[in-house]
DNA sequence: ATACATAATTAGGCTCACCTAATTACATTT
DNA sequence: AAATGTAATTAGGTGAGCCTAATTATGTAT
């Protein structure tokens, strides 16, 4: 029904709405999906013959809720096989992705149903980004960038709003782990650097580009 | 570097002169991929100018040793998934031919050979057919069709020649299963049905058309 | 309001992996 | 050796998903 092209649009017109809030255009989702804008041009349009995504010349794209429901589908296979590469097979956080990207596309109600039982119907991937169920439903998000906390805050590290290689790995390396408790000790005004100590006991210092990508719930 | 086309052709051409022990013919190919023979004649042109085959003009095909190293690899990966499949995931043998179809194309080796490690290398899939390693080497098949066998011969069912779904979902529903030991008690020579004895309690009147697809080995 | 920069679209073209219809090669039988 | 049936190949064509180059729209600065 659905090609691998038309699943991987829908994928990142889905990821692009939700970090811009807005319609989707033309040169972003080229950007992302690294394919030239005439192209995309060409490939939307073909999509909301399909009723995909709704479009509006040189404005952007939107999904459709079919689009919508397909997009959070692949969203969900991504995450569940992510979960079981950490989880079953050994990966680390940051070489998961690929791979995933690949597993995503696999057609299987059967599979996908099976393995979410598998795994214990987790409701988080490794990133700490919730899994939808097989609706399309996610459970509420009461996330919130660390760096809108205050001095004093004691939080749980939930999830990354970055997730390059380089910052999963710059975590790894400090020691900084999904679950962790940290607590706010202070806040440089300059710089909106943070001094957190994680776990009750070590102390760190972390720059602005950092605490605006770790995502927490106060505890 | 190998589209998924090339694989599929690769993965048939090793399939039927495993069957054969000859070269494989245009039609032949043609009908198990179900793509027409004067598209075949064009692709394997193609296949052949990358030296994955090599090919005689109206005679048919054979894999160069890059090619077969290419096919023992997607039929590696394609036996490890299925294992996983039925082990972990509680697939019957006869529901997973269709999704490690798909998943035989995902491309890591890391993940292949951390999801051999986490299958504990098997050395069979839930068929009994034999896994190549990672260089595309089997073990040594000792194995042979019921039908060679001779009346008092006690062996073990470790594999299937036929793997349609009517052939395993029969086996299921007589409650056959890999590993269990016949004991030859009868054969009728005029239409070659063997009479069995199934681990020791139940017994059995198999046809010749199911003997000769049952593998086994000489305990 | 005009000029300019940037974004988006149109037009035309390409490759991959398939197709149908027509032709040629091969193996058998007569 | 000729005729016949089947298998294989050639020729020409298609749709999907991409490309470049040229054109048009849009938003911002003057």
């Amino acid at each position: 029904m659905t090609s691998l092209a038309e699943e991987n649009y829908l994928k990142e017109i889905y990821k692009l709405h939700e970090k811009s809030g807005a319609m989707v255009s033309t040169s972003a989702l080229a950007e992302t999906l690294q394919i030239n804008a005439a192209s995309v041009t060409d490939f939307i349009k073909k999509m909301a013959s399909k009723k995909l995504i709704s479009y509006e010349k040189s404005k952007g794209v939107m999904l459709t809720e079919h689009g919508r429901l397909i997009a959070l589908n692949i969203i969900r296979k991504h995450r569940l096989w992510e979960v079981w590469l950490v989880n079953n097979l050994g990966f680390k956080w940051d070489e998961v992705h690929e791979i995933a990207e690949q597993l995503e596309h696999v057609i299987s109600d059967e599979l996908i149903a099976q393995l979410d039982k598998h795994l214990g119907f987790p409701k988080a991937d490794p990133h700490g980004d919730l899994i939808p169920d097989a609706k399309g439903r996610f459970v509420k998000d009461s996330s919130k960038p660390l760096l809108d906390c205050a001095k004093g805050d004691k939080v749980k590290f939930t999830g990354v709003a970055e997730h390059s290689n380089s910052f999963l790995q710059y975590l790894t390396k400090s020691n900084i782990k999904l679950g962790d408790e940290l607590l706010v000790e202070a806040i440089e005004d300059f710089d909106k650097s943070f001094q957190v100590k994680i776990n009750r006991k070590e102390r760190k210092l972390l720059s602005k580009d950092v605490v605006k990508n770790l995502l927490v719930m106060v505890i």
